[in-house]
DNA sequence: CTGTTAGCGCCTTCAG
DNA sequence: CTGAAGGCGCTAACAG
């Protein structure tokens, strides 16, 4: 029956053309008769015709074979579960197809995957690399002029774009909402100075601060561990200060709900007397405490956003290393009531 | 640089000897020099040599691409991204690539990558199908010789295998473990008799106390909606019975929430005065209720499944219409005690 | 507008 | 063990 699969030649015969002439209709190209197109089109229907890109690719010089691979060190983790639908999101309705392939955070298996995908012949990477990755676990591939973009986590020095959560703006941004609320009297609670996060979410805190037109209090910023205890100790120092403050932008989730810990044991009720933005970095909490207002970033967003990136440097047909920081999205969750709304604010 | 890639017949030149034997390196035959081999391998990596399985494919007859499609309704839920990535274990260890593709229960974009898919050259295709699909939607696979595996949901009167959970043997699983606890009075709490999920439950229910020795009663049998408030209704029915249950498996999570609910209100605590069994269809409420007894599918075990099940049928070179069902996994939550230790007993 | 002629990179005989 | 030849399905020049 469909033993031997129908070719250009046998729809060629069929239509009474030649096999250019299918291959025309094939590409879309103008050069050919309305009708003959029309005549061609439905044999190919009749005949059950399926087109071969393999063999199209392989003709064709360049390595367009309308294939991205996508790698992701956990699939099983919701994020990036919806980071690769956003990824295909955009990548489908583009004509493409994308190899999806998890690693565990194992390099070498990414290592592996990423070899056969390059087999496969895919015109593009996105790749959420494993922790232990380096830019030299990168270096054939980019080499290869097959463009990369990393997500989520960056990989120095690899000749590649990254598309990262920008730290700075959305602390920035999570002040405004608070100064916006009414709030002149804003903390910063949590966290190390030794990391680099720390220092690019203290410093959005600031700039904030400085957009709202409120000064920078040094005493405001409290640190401590990045951890629930930590938040409950961060609220404690801050409350005893003569003139405390009245909302908090905390370092991450943690810290955000040992803060709420801490203030429920002083007889207050976050998001009602007391306004708590946590950083929400893996979307884990979603539902967690409705009280709680989240500095997030969108993965399905930020998948879209590296699908394009990708898609816009193979159009162009050359890899650029360009590097590229995506801005976060600010999830603002109003408290008290059941079925909190939801209302989201989306950076430039 | 790399711009004109290098194909076998460069490395052929650069170490000295043919096409012919470069090939036959390519696919460990045993027919060449084990010197030569080594010469030939070296040269491949310095040359940064990759194979085009594209061409290969082409040339061989069959649709050995070495690729098959995963196609799933919403990889939004994390129960679809485990099934993924059960998939991609062991589709990555027998050497393949797996196209992911999103439909968002559309079945029109379902279509649509499936048909992407299959200019691809899949050798085979796995579908976790949208709702709305029909066993015309996947003739056109399934005619072309294109091996198909359904999993979760079934599509019915398509020639293609299928898995899905087996309702039956998972519930008299659950009942077996009640009794093997102590337990002689067992309920099965909660659904309407009007769909095949419930009817396959209540069987296993009937099954399950047979192979207990326990008799069968009528009333122990308590319908209500599958919902929480269902739950809490049923449990209510069941013991005002003059001889109350001790146990129950409920006909899904919602409704065990709800027994949970209804065993507080009397002051007893599930997992301890009652034990509870629930039916976790979607994973979701994986550690909500730590007293609670679950009896669920693991999706990833249940992609591993499918993606042997897939090969088998790829190597035998024939796609044989053969539908089977996957075995439910009982999963032990141990009650009481925080970090409650988790077994598992897989059915046969 | 349509037909002809070459290959793309690889694998399989078939003889050396 | 190696070299030569042919072809997979498709496209890219050129000719008609």
């Amino acid at each position: 029956m469909a033993k031997g699969r129908v070719t250009v030649i046998d729809i060629a015969e069929a239509a009474g053309v030649s096999k250019s002439t299918v291959s025309l209709v094939l590409q879309g190209s103008p050069l050919v008769n309305e009708i003959t197109r029309a005549k061609v089109s439905t044999v190919m229907r009749e005949l059950g015709y399926v087109y071969n890109r393999g063999a199209a690719t392989l003709r064709q010089t360049s390595a367009k074979s309308k294939i991205i691979g996508m790698v992701v060190n956990d699939l099983t983790n919701g994020f990036f579960a919806e980071l690769a639908v956003g990824v295909d999101m955009v990548v489908q309705s583009a004509g493409f197809v994308q190899f999806l392939a998890n690693t565990a955070e194992s390099v070498d298996r990414q290592q592996e995957v990423i070899a056969s995908m390059r087999e496969h012949g895919i015109s593009g990477l996105i790749v959420s690399p494993a922790r232990a990755t380096t830019a030299k676990d990168l270096k054939a591939v980019t080499e290869a002029g097959i463009p990369v973009v990393t997500a989520v986590r960056n990989v120095p020095g690899a000749r590649c774009s990254s598309l990262v959560s920008d730290n700075a703006a959305g602390t920035a941004q999570a002040v405004r909402h608070l100064a916006g609320l009414g709030h002149t009297r804003i903390a910063f609670l949590g966290g190390f100075p030794d990391i680099m996060v720390f220092e690019e979410r203290r410093r959005g805190y600031e700039q904030g601060l400085r957009a709202a037109g409120l000064p920078f209090r040094e005493d405001y910023v409290v640190s401590s561990g990045a951890s629930r205890a930590g938040g409950v100790e961060a609220i404690g120092k801050a409350m005893r200060l003569p003139d405390p403050p009245t909302a908090t932008v905390c370092f991450n989730d943690a810290v955000a709900f040992g803060v709420c810990d801490g203030l429920r044991a002083r007889g207050m009720e976050p998001g009602r007397d007391f306004a708590v933005v946590g950083f929400d970095d893996v979307i884990e909490a979603k539902a967690a405490v409705p009280a709680l207002t989240t500095v997030s970033v969108d993965p399905q967003a930020m998948g879209m956003r590296a699908a394009q990136l990708l898609l816009k440097q193979i159009n162009a047909g050359r890899a650029e290393a360009e590097a590229v920081t995506t801005s976060v999205r600010l999830v603002v969750r109003e408290s008290c009531g059941a079925g909190h709304k939801v209302k989201t604010e989306e950076l430039a």
